[in-house]
DNA sequence: TCAAAAATAGGAATGATTACTATTTTATTC
DNA sequence: GAATAAAATAGTAATCATTCCTATTTTTGA
């Protein structure tokens, strides 16, 4: 893969990445591009959500649930998953980066950064569990 | 699975894992009980690794290489991963939970935790890339 | 000792992801 | 615009971690 050529495809699944403020797995992907490509395969969509992502295009996120999510925003930001509907959702918050000098306080190798996401009910899911309470 | 019954098989490997301070995948879990015990089976490994985590003697940690691991060590601390050579190695830090504060600036839902893990240079490879530059 | 419940061994099944290959598409040169 | 080489695709097979299934064995309490 010396040069990059232009494929439609790849185009298709960066621009409906860039679409959602969700965070859609591969399948979820392969499923929506398939309006559009009928005969796209799911190992085109794999290829090239590892080479955007390579590319720095996109960020491949492993959440903890098994599954990889994909984020067309490569901004600085951090995710929230929902403990009950598996929802991921983006944080707009201050940098935590001071955490790598707390975590490297007595430890002889070099912290080069870190992965952090929070859990807990999202709003939604939230607002039902007050509701039930209350009722 | 009313009350729980003893087993060999789940005591080798509650101490096994006690006895180490890396952070075995089950597959070493695996391999070295079967110096013990010629038979187990991998399944057993996998259920009673899972059911040890649910009752909370230890922990199952995602970090991101597509392996499960598992630590005895259930006390707060935090985890390094690696970047060269995949070691796990604990953080005796302080902890961070007031960043959940700070991810819950604006946000409706309800921040229960977070997950966190550092990644870098352990010790050792980082004497290793120390030692080449310099040659 | 006996019986019921739980655990095991061994292997099959699942599900996400990657690898393989013949064909198609893209980009470049004439 | 045709010829060509490189890269990408579709479709499918393979891989790998993990879970599920079932007949047999072990544990435990009466």
């Amino acid at each position: 893969m010396a040069t990059l050529k232009h494929s439609k495809q790849r185009d298709a699944i960066l621009n409906f990445l860039m679409s959602r403020k969700d965070h859609p797995t591969a399948d979820v992907v392969y499923s929506h591009l398939r309006e559009e490509y009928p005969n796209i395969s799911l190992g085109t969509v794999y290829r090239n959500l590892t080479l955007l992502s390579e590319l720095g295009q996109i960020k491949r996120l492993h959440i903890g649930d098994g599954v990889d999510h994909f984020d067309a925003d490569t901004s600085q930001h951090y995710h929230f998953l929902c403990s009950e509907c598996g929802a991921v959702i983006d944080l707009k918050m201050e940098t935590i980066d001071h955490i790598n000098q707390l975590a490297g306080v007595g430890f002889d190798g070099q912290i080069a950064g870190n992965i952090t996401y929070f859990y807990g009910l999202c709003p939604k899911c939230s607002a039902k569990s007050g509701q039930q309470e209350g009722a």
